[in-house]
DNA sequence: GCAAGCTCTGGAAACGTTTCCAGTATCGTT
DNA sequence: AACGATACTGGAAACGTTTCCAGAGCTTGC
C-alpha cells in the first residue's frame, strides 16, 4: 500500500554499492567457495544495508524449478489430518522450502492434478495426502517430479519398492489388533464402521484386517454387521449408516471404528438408539486424536504416531527433491490407548445398575 | 524422474510452430484483443497439440508479482479453522490465485512473517487468520501488499475502518447472547472458561461480553468463577484449567466456554468430578463444529457462519489485489444451535441459592 | 625466468515471459 | 490520389538472477 512503486534494491545495487560484479555478489550470496573473505564481508554488509532480498522468480527462472512442495490433501476433513499437516507444514518450512497446500474433492484424481501442478514448473515435489492407492505405473509415470505417499497403505499393489515412497501405518495389521482387542475381551458379534467396502482405499484394508481377525478367531464374517458411511469425515452420514446397523442387527455387543470422527458419531448413535457405551456396547478406534481423550466416553483407540509419520513424509520428500536418496516406504505402528468406550463382555452380562 | 532433462515447450516454440512471433504467441495467451481470428485458433492449436504450459517464474518476474496469496494462521489447533481454511483455499484457487499456508507459533509476530514474506514479492496479498488486532498504523505499515484479517474483532482499537480489512463475528455481542441464554433459563452463576483474560484477542472480547452481559442482569462478577486455560486448542490445558475452577468455585450451575472445544474438554472434567452436563451444570459455546453435534451430551453452541465467512475472506483479498475495492469490515451473527448441554435451572437437581 | 597452476573476479549469456515501439498492410475518407 | 486511421504483427528490451568462460594476478616448481 506503501512503498509499493518504489522498486526493491536488487543484486545490481549491491554489486554496484561494494563496486564488484553481479557475478560476485551472487556467488557470495550462494555460499560459493571461490570468493576472498575481504569481498565476502564486504558483500555481506551491503546486503543486510540495504535490506536486500533475493527475488525468488529470477532465481526460479533460471534454475528451472522452484522451491515449492505442493501438499494435495484429498477429500477428508479430519482433525488426524489437520495436524499431520501441521507438522509437515512446520518441517518444510524449516528446512527452505515452501509448502503450497490444495484440497481436492473425492471427485477429482489426484494424479492428473498433481501432474499438472508439476508441469507449470512452479514444484519441486508433491506429497499425497488420502486417496486411493491402487496406482499404475502409467499413472505414477504423469507425475515428474519426486512425491511421497502419506497415511496411504504401503503396498501398492504389485509396484516394486523402488517405484514410490509411502508415509503410513500397517493398516491391515492395525485393524486387526483393535479387532483383536475386542475378542480378548470376550466378544464375538463385532460390527465394523467403515468408509466403503471396496474402494482401494485405507478403509479397505482395515476393512480386510477386520475380516482376518475374525477368521483368526473362528468367528464367522456377519455382513448385516457391516456399516459403510461412505465417508471418513460427514459425521452426518456416519451417524446414518450407525443407525442404519443398529436397525438392520442389533445383536453386536462391539463396534471397531475405522476412524476416531466415526467412533464419535457411533457413539452417539447408539446413545439415540438407546444402547450406552460400552455397558451395551464396546467401541475401538484407529487415530488417537487428543479430542478422543476428552469425549464421554473417552476412545479406546489405536494412536497413529502423527508426529514422526508428519516428518517422515517431510524428510523424504526433501532427500528425493535434493536428490539423495531413494523411494522408501515408512510403515509405522500405533499403540493402544485404553479409553472407556471397551468393557469386557462378562462384564455385560451383569445388568446395569441406574444410579 | 523421466523427461526430467527435456526441456519443455516454451513460447518460442509455440511460435516457431506458427512462424509467428513470441509477442504474438504472447497476446494470444494473454487474451489480448489486437490478434486475428485466423492466428489466435492457429496459436491456440499449437498450444494444445504441444502441451504447452506458461512458465510463471518468468512470467512472475517480467510483471514483479505472483500468483500467490499466503493465509498466516497462528497458533490455532481448531476444527473451525480447518473448515474456515478448507473454504478459503477452495475459493482462491477457483479464482485462479495460489495459495501459500503458514502456521505460527503464538510466539511469532504474524506481522513480522508476513513482512518477511511480502518482501521476497513472493505474495501478492495476505489473509491473516487468528491472533492478536491491536495493531498499531505503524505495524500495519509493515506490510506493503494488501491484507485482510480473518476471524479477528472488526474493530481494530481506534484505527480508522479505511485502514485495514476484517472479517469476524461480532465477538463482544455473541458472547453477550450467550449469556443472556443461561440467563433467561434461569442461571446466575455463570462460570466463564477463557483462553485469556487480557491477550488482546478475540479471548478478551468474549469475556467483556460475557462481563456485560453479567452487569446487564445485575449479577456481580465473580472473579473466582473464570478459568482462563491460556490456549484454545490444548484440551490438556483446558481440562486442568477446568478441573481447578471446579476445586476453587463449584457454586455455578452453568459455563460458558468461549469455544466448542473447550466446553468439550469442560464436559469431560465436570463429570470427572462428579457433575452432569447439564444436570448437574448447563454449557453454552461458541463455534458450532459439526463435532459438537455428535458428542455427549450434544452442544448448545452459537454456530459462527463458516462458509460465508471463508468467502468473504477470499472475496475481500482478491478485491484488494486486483485493484478493485477499499478496504472493508465484515461482521457476520452466528446463530444459536440447541443442543443438550443446558437446562433450565429449576429443572436442576440442586436447589438455586438466591443472593 | 618461464610455464603451469592456483585464486579470485568480471563480463555476458541464458532462463521464458510481457510489453513497448515501430512497422506494414488494408481500408475508408476526402 | 493522398492521407490518416485501423488492425495486426514482429523485434527487442526488460525483469533479476545464476553460471559459464575467460582472464588477471599470484604463487610454485623446474
Amino acid at each position: 500500500m506503501k512503498e509499493h512503486t518504489n522498486s526493491m534494491t536488487n543484486i545490481k545495487d549491491i554489486a554496484h554499492a561494494c563496486g564488484v560484479a553481479v557475478s560476485t555478489v551472487s556467488r557470495v550470496l550462494n555460499n560459493h567457495p571461490d570468493v576472498s573473505e575481504e569481498t565476502r564481508v564486504k558483500v555481506q554488509r551491503a546486503v543486510a544495508e540495504l535490506h536486500y532480498i533475493p527475488n525468488n522468480s529470477a532465481r526460479n527462472l533460471v534454475k528451472t524449478s522452484s522451491d515449492t512442495i505442493a501438499l494435495l490433501v484429498k477429500g477428508v476433513n479430519n482433525p488426524f489430518f489437520s495436524k499431520l499437516i501441521k507438522v509437515i507444514e512446520r518441517e518444510i518450512t524449516k528446512r527452505g522450502y515452501s509448502l503450497e497446500l490444495h484440497h481436492m474433492d473425492t471427485s477429482e484424481d489426484e494424479l492428473l492434478v498433481g501432474a499438472q501442478m508439476a508441469n507449470e514448473r512452479k514444484l519441486i515435489g508433491i506429497l499425497f495426502l488420502g486417496g486411493r492407492f491402487n496406482y499404475s505405473p502409467e499413472e505414477l509415470a504423469l507425475i515428474n517430479v519426486p512425491s511421497v505417499f502419506c497415511t496411504y497403505t504401503n503396498t501398492f499393489g504389485n509396484l516394486s519398492a523402488s517405484a514410490y515412497s509411502s508415509v503410513a501405518i500397517d493398516d491391515k495389521q492395525t485393524a486387526r489388533f483393535a479387532v483383536d482387542t475386542l475378542v480378548s475381551l470376550g466378544h464375538r458379534k463385532i460390527a465394523i464402521l467403515a468408509d466403503n467396502e471396496d474402494d482401494k482405499s485405507i478403509s479397505e484394508l482395515r476393512f480386510q484386517g477386520y475380516k482376518d481377525a475374525l477368521e483368526s478367531h473362528g468367528i464367522p464374517f456377519d455382513s448385516t454387521l457391516v456399516a459403510c458411511a461412505g465417508t471418513f469425515s460427514d459425521m452426518g452420514a456416519i451417524y446414518r449408516a450407525t443407525s442404519e446397523l443398529i436397525r438392520r442387527n442389533d445383536s453386536f455387543t462391539a463396534i471397531f471404528a475405522i476412524a476416531d470422527l466415526m467412533a464419535i458419531a457411533a457413539i452417539k448413535a447408539l446413545s439415540d438408539h438407546g444402547k450406552r457405551v460400552p455397558e451395551d456396547c464396546s467401541v475401538v478406534a484407529i487415530d488417537g486424536l487428543e479430542l478422543s481423550e476428552y469425549t464421554l466416553p473417552t476412545l479406546t483407540t489405536l494412536v497413529q504416531p502423527v508426529e514422526e509419520m508428519g516428518l517422515a513424509c517431510a524428510n523424504t520428500i526433501i532427500e528425493l527433491v535434493e536428490s539423495r536418496g531413494e523411494n522408501r516406504q515408512f510403515t509405522f505402528d500405533p499403540v493402544l490407548r485404553s479409553g472407556g468406550s471397551v468393557r469386557r463382555i462378562s462384564d455385560l452380562s451383569i445388568p446395569h445398575q441406574p444410579d
